[in-house]
RNA sequence: CGGGGCGUAGCUCAGCCUGGUAGAGCGCACGCUUCGGGAGCGUGAGGCCGGAGGUUCAAGUCCUCUCGCCCCGACCA
């Protein structure tokens, strides 16, 4: 391809919006162009990455048995009804009206329109399983599209989804999913994880989630330090903490503590460890009061505590509402002496602490010296805890480190939910019927791309690793006005694509500083220059984004070293 | 949705507080010079100052409403 003819546009400013640096590369770069909020013209050189990991996508699913179809993007309202997501999904879900008021939406995701499909013409065991898949535009309504393409509201997504007579089936498909997975990020060269998941409002029992390692990403993940371990904060669970050093059990006592409503004030004042304080929180959980014991110097995991409660909305309760369960202001809650009907859970964090500290329930007022089975006693013990970086990890083998990841795919067991609530059965060998189990398999096509540049790049640019890169190699001609530099150029351009590289020919009429800007800007993984200064040589120079370093070549070698680069990395 | 902020040339922004002829840099077009790390000089094109209403002799500037966008939180490929 010829720049001079192509659609690539690079700015040298970058428009104020563009936070992270993905965003801020692909806009300057000629990638994207914004339409609106989270929705993104992908222009020719994003579209040829995103070709890249397609291929890459469509050749290991293939080994995996994912067989690709397309389904419609606009969805009916009444596949949602059955599944009862029309009424879950809520804003995310983009709704929409036909000419007639037929209800429809604009699929985020398509278990519903898949199940329908897999109902009406798979009836048998013999027919299963199936897995299948599609690369197509998505759309959410995000709350808070932002930073370019890893969080949009329009997407393209790879969805899979698969269906199965038996859960053994079922985990055969998943593993190989998962195996599929991990030959794809890394076929495209990034350093990714694969950690546990929560699965959301997706649904089922279990899920994976595949995190590309970026000090940017949105994601918080632990993993044990022998590498055995790994999930995202969101599920992570860890072995039991310490217990403070504790004497004797003491009697318990109140101390006034004024307007000392934060652990770190109430720990310094009494002396004692944060550890040592029982910290209690007030939610309102689909209008259920519900108390929450748990360390003075942890936090609890809202995902975990909702999923136990299982319900619908859960958020730390009004002031009002605080009072009523506590008959105090918020600062002063603790287990000893709730209102009644306030159900109360206590993390394992404070399980067998002694002789600690917590609120009394009554103003700038707080207890010492209390005791689980004494004081108090919560009605479940529960693991809410948010896991962090240092805690012992699950198992007892060393501690969980935290990092920072872009979660680009996730996989989830989905078992029977969408064919029990859709009907999607099947006969098996005595001719009874059974919903199938299925599982489902995302993967952001656009988001991979955002997270390769996110985690590839310097202060000049994006450093494409070779096998998403838009093209292998650079070719520029440095001297458009001299004859013989457009010439050579002009050969080995040729000569490269008649060899079946794909190279971007750097034709244009502008002065050499503005082309090797623009070289490190897109970032192409191999560089050859054509000077007039080296072609008096007989050389022209060939070096690689990552490193830079330039080496001189016989004009009559360079098509060679070339291809021997591109076989090397 | 709650909290904060911004809409002025294609892009980055100044001008607004204190109302009085709409600006700069980059980019774009043309000319001359230049040509291995975003060139210099000159000339030029480009604006319903997001939109509607109001106050005023006069509104980019003040007021009200509205639309859009961004940042911080709860969501997710």
């Amino acid at each position: 391809m010829r720049w001079s003819s192509y659609y690539l546009f690079t700015t040298r400013e970058v428009p104020a919006d563009a936070e992270v640096a993905s965003h801020r590369l692909m806009v300057r770069s000629g990638m994207i162009r914004k339409l609106a909020a989270g929705i993104y013209t992908y222009l020719p050189l994003a579209l040829r990455s995103f070709g890249k990991l397609t291929d890459i996508v469509r050749r290991e699913l293939a080994k995996a048995d994912c067989i690709e179809l397309s389904m419609p993007a606009i969805q009916p309202a009444q596949l949602w009804q059955e599944s009862g997501r029309w009424s879950q999904y809520g804003k995310e879900l983009l709704r929409i009206e036909d000419r007639h008021g037929r209800e429809f939406c604009f699929g985020p995701t398509h278990e519903e329109v898949i199940t329908d499909l897999v109902r009406n013409d798979v009836r048998s065991y013999r027919q299963l399983p199936l897995n299948l898949f599609q690369i197509q535009t998505k759309f959410r309504d995000e709350i808070r599209p932002r930073f370019g393409l890893m969080r949009g509201r329009e997407f393209i997504m790879k969805d899979a989804y698969s269906f199965h007579a038996t859960e053994e089936s079922l985990d055969q498909s998943y593993k190989a999913m998962a195996a599929a997975y991990n030959r794809i990020f890394k076929a495209c060269g990034l350093d990714f994880v694969s950690v546990e998941a929560d699965s959301g409002t997706i649904g089922g029992s279990s899920s994976h989630e595949y995190m590309v390692v970026a000090a940017t990403g949105e994601s918080v993940v632990v993993r044990s330090s022998d590498g055995s371990y790994a999930a995202n904060v969101e599920k992570a669970v860890t072995g039991p903490l310490p217990l403070p050093a504790a004497g004797e059990e003491e009697t318990s006592r109140e101390v006034v503590t004024p307007a000392m409503t934060a652990v770190s004030d109430v720990a310094a004042f009494l002396e004692v460890e944060e550890a040592q304080v029982v910290k209690t929180l007030i939610y309102d959980a689909d209008e259920t009061l519900v108390a929450v014991a748990i360390r003075g110097d942890r936090e609890v995991n809202d995902v975990k505590l909702k999923n136990f409660l299982d319900v619908e909305d859960l958020v730390l309760a009004s002031e009002e509402r605080v009072r009523e369960a506590t008959g105090s202001p918020v600062g002063f809650a603790g287990p000893v002496g709730l209102a009644e009907g306030v159900r109360l859970l206590a993390d394992e964090s404070v399980r067998g602490l002694k002789n600690f500290v917590c609120g009394a329930n009554r103003g700038d007022t707080h207890l010492v010296g209390v005791n689980w089975g004494r004081e108090a006693e919560p009605s479940e013990w529960v693991d809410v805890r948010l896991a962090r970086g240092g805690d012992p990890a699950p198992g007892g083998q060393g501690e969980l480190e935290e990092f920072r990841g872009i979660e680009v795919g996730h996989i989830f067991k989905l078992g029977t939910k969408y064919s029990e609530a859709m009907s999607c059965n099947f006969l098996d060998e005595e001719g009874k019927s059974h919903p199938m189990a299925m599982g489902c398999y995302g993967l952001g096509i656009g988001r991979t791309i955002a997270a390769a540049i996110e985690q590839n790049y310097d202060d000049d640019g994006i450093i494409w690793p070779l096998p998403l890169a838009p093209f292998q190699v650079l070719l520029i001609a440095l001297n458009t006005n001299d004859e013989e530099v457009v010439g050579q150029a002009d050969a080995l351009y040729n000569t490269l694509r008649e060899k079946g590289v794909e190279v971007l020919f750097d034709d244009r009429n502008q002065r050499p500083g503005v082309k090797f800007k623009d070289a490190d800007l897109i970032g192409l993984p191999v560089r050859m220059v054509v000077g007039a200064r080296s072609l008096k040589e007989g050389q022209v120079e060939i070096s690689l984004r990552r490193d830079r370093e330039r080496q001189m070549v016989a004009v009559g070698d360079a098509v060679e070293r070339i291809l021997h680069l591109l076989e090397a990395s």
